[in-house]
DNA sequence: GATGAATGAGTCTTCATTCAT
DNA sequence: AATGAATGAAGACTCATTCAT
C-alpha cells in the first residue's frame, strides 16, 4: 500500500516510453513522419490515446525522440580516426567503425529508414537536427582527411566535398545493404567499402 | 492575326501544365508527398482550386507527372561508357556525363529534392518508379564496372555493391551541392569526384 | 447569305433546346435530380458547357422544363369522366383514359421515373409543381367519384382519401410496368386495374 | 454509485448512435440521399464533425441504417393473412395490420418521407435494400391473393399485378396522410382503404 | 496514471456557373 | 451562337489533440 521506491516508478516509466519510441519508430519508417499517425503508433504500442499523450507532447515530439535516440546510439560508434602512435593502422580502424555501423543499422531495418529518409521530413526541426548530425559526421571525415594530407597518407583534395563524396558512398552502401538481404559477412562489405573509398575502383598502375 | 495556328493553341494548354507542374514541384519540395497540399500548390500557380483538377487527375497524378519529368530529363543525360574503339577515354566521358547530370540538379534544387527524397514516399507507385530508375541506374553503373574487369581497367569487385557504393558517392556529391552553395566551376567538382571514384583517397603507393 | 426567316431560326433553336431537354430527363431519371450532372446531360447531348447555358439558365431550370414537359404531355390524357348522356359507360371511359396515360409512360422509361421520384426531389420549387399536379389529378378523380355518388354509381366514401388511394393504386401499377417488363396488352392491364378499382378483390356476395 | 454497470454503459453509445440516426433520418428526409449534407446531420444532431465518424463510417453508412431501422420497425407490423381456423376473419387481420403500420407511419413523418422516396435514391445498395423490402411486402399480397382464390373469397386475378396496385393504394393513402393532416381516427382510414382493396368504389349490384 | 470519446481544423475532390475567344 | 477553360464554393472524410471519467 506504501508508495513504491521512485526509481522503481522511475523506470517503468522509463520502459512504458521506450515501447511507445519503438512502435513509434517502426511506424515512422513505414510511412515516413506525415504519413505515419498517432492511431498506428498507439496501436501498435498496444497503448490507449491518451496515455500517448502522457509520454510525449506531440507528434513532432516523438518523432524527435526517435531521431534522437537514433543518433546517440550511432554517435556512440562513429569515431575520428586515432593517429597517435601505437594505435592501429587508419585502415583498419576505418573498416571496424564502419562495421560497427553497419551492424547497428542492419539489424535495426527501422532505424535504417528513418536516417536515411528523415533529412527531407516536414518536420523542420528533426530535419534540421538530423542534418546538424550529418554534417557532424562530415566534418569528422573531413579532419581525418586534413590529418591525413598533412601526413602525406591522403591525396590532395576539397576536404569538404570529399568527405560529401564518402559519406554519400557509406550511404549507398547502407541503403543496399537494408534494400536487399545481404549474405556476405558484414566484414567483408566494409573491407571493399572501405577499399573503393581509399584505392577506388581502377586497377593500380603499375 | 485571328485564329492562331492549332500548334500554339496546343501549347498554350502545355505551358499551363508546366506552370502548375512547376509549382507542384517545388511545393513537393518544401514538404514531401504528404506534406505539400494542393492549395499550396494552386496558390503557387496562382490558379483556382478547379483549374488543377483540369490537368491532373489528383494529387498522386501530379507527384507522379513531377517525377516522369524528371526522371526523362535525367535519362537523356544518364548513358554507359562507352568503349568502342575512337570513343573518347571512359574517365573523360565518366566526367562529362557526370558533369551533365550534376548541371541539370544544380540549377533545379526542388528537382534534386525530389529525387533525393522520393525514395521513401508514401505514394507507393512513385515510389517505386524512382527505385527503378535508382536500380537502372546501378545496373548501367555494375555493367560498367563488369566491363572494365574484363578489360583490366577496374579491379576485381563486387560489381552491385560497389556500384550502390558509386551511386551513394555521387548523391553525396549532388546533395553536397544542394545544400551548400557551390563557388567551384562544375567541372571541378566533377573531376574530384571521379577522382575520388576511380583512385580513392590514398596517395597512389610509388 | 441573307438572314434566314425567324421561324427557321426559332425552330432550329426549339429542336436545340428539346435535344438538351431529352438528355436531360434520361440525366434525370438515371441518377435523381442532385446526382444529376451538367457534364452528363451535356455529353449525353453533344453539347458544349457554354451552350447549355444558352438554353437553360441553371440546372434547376432544366429539371422544371423537364418536369412540366411531361406533365403537359400527361395532362392531355387526362380528362374526368363524362356522364353527359350519349358519352360512353364511365368504365369505358375509364379504361381508354388509363390506357392512353399508360401507354405513354411505358413508351417512355426516364419519363416514368421522373413522374415517380421526383415528389421528394430537393428542387422545392419542382417538387411543388409535381405536387400540384397529383393533386390536380386526385381533385379530378374526387369529383368524378362524388359526381358517382350522387348518380348512386359510387358507394358513399370520403372522396379525397378514396381518390388518393386510386391515384396511388395507378401509381403503383405504373411502378410495376417499368420495373418488370409487361408481355400482356396494355389494355388487359388497365381492364384488371379498373377492376380492381371498382369492384375490389373479393368475390362477389351472391 | 462508482463505476456504471456495462449495461449502461454499452447504451450510452447506443443512445449517442439512436441520436445520429434520428437527426440523419430527418435530414435524409427534407434533402433526399444526394441533397443531405453531413453538415446539416451533425448541426441537427449538436455534435462535432469527427464525432459522426466514430458512430458510422460514411454517408452511404448512415443512410444503410436508417433504412435498416425503418424496414426493421415495418417488418414488425407486417404479416401475411392468416387463416388456420379460429383465426379473426381476414378483413379484420387487414385492418389491424394496415392500422399498425400506418400509426407507425403517420407518427414519424421522416419515416414515411424515406420510405416513400429512397426507391430511387442514388445509394445504390439502399435503393436495391428498399426495393427488396417493396417485393417482400408485394410477394406476401400477392400469396394471400392466391390463398384467396383458393378459397373462393377472392375474383381471379393476375396476382402479381394486383398485388403491385394494392400495394400502391397502400402507399396512397400513406402518403395522403403524411400530406395532409388527417383528423379522423386512423381506424376509420383503414377501414374506408380496405374496403376500397375489397369491393372497389362502385355501389354493389343488387 | 490510464482511458477513449469528443473535437474541429484541414485535406482532397466535385461541379454548377461564368466569360473571353 | 458556340465553345470549353477557368472559377471557387461546398462536400465527404481524416486525424492530432483535449478532457471528463
Amino acid at each position: 500500500m506504501a508508495a513504491r521506491p521512485a526509481v522503481e516508478e522511475t523506470s517503468a516509466r522509463a520502459e512504458r516510453r521506450r515501447q511507445i519510441l519503438d512502435a513509434a519508430k517502426e511506424v515512422f519508417a513505414e510511412a515516413g513522419y506525415h504519413g505515419a499517425s498517432i492511431h498506428a503508433i498507439i496501436e501498435k504500442a498496444e497503448i490507449a490515446r491518451g496515455t500517448f499523450y502522457l509520454y510525449f507532447e506531440s507528434k513532432e515530439a516523438v518523432f524527435g525522440a526517435v531521431l534522437d535516440q537514433a543518433l546517440a546510439e550511432l554517435r556512440r560508434r562513429i569515431v575520428g580516426v586515432d593517429t597517435t602512435p601505437g594505435a592501429p593502422p587508419p585502415e583498419v580502424q576505418l573498416r571496424e567503425g564502419l562495421a560497427s555501423v553497419l551492424e547497428l543499422i542492419v539489424a535495426d531495418r527501422p532505424l535504417a529508414v528513418v536516417l536515411l529518409s528523415s533529412t527531407w521530413t516536414p518536420d523542420a526541426e528533426a530535419a534540421a537536427r538530423l542534418k546538424a548530425f550529418y554534417e557532424e559526421v562530415r566534418a569528422i571525415i573531413a579532419r581525418s582527411l586534413e590529418l591525413g594530407m598533412q601526413l602525406g597518407l591522403v591525396r590532395p583534395c576539397h576536404p569538404q566535398r570529399t568527405a560529401a563524396a564518402l559519406l554519400g558512398l557509406v550511404r549507398g552502401i547502407i541503403e543496399h545493404c537494408v534494400t536487399t538481404p545481404v549474405s556476405d559477412p558484414i566484414h567483408d562489405v566494409t573491407r571493399e567499402m572501405v577499399d573503393v573509398a581509399l584505392r577506388g575502383v581502377i586497377t593500380r598502375p603499375g
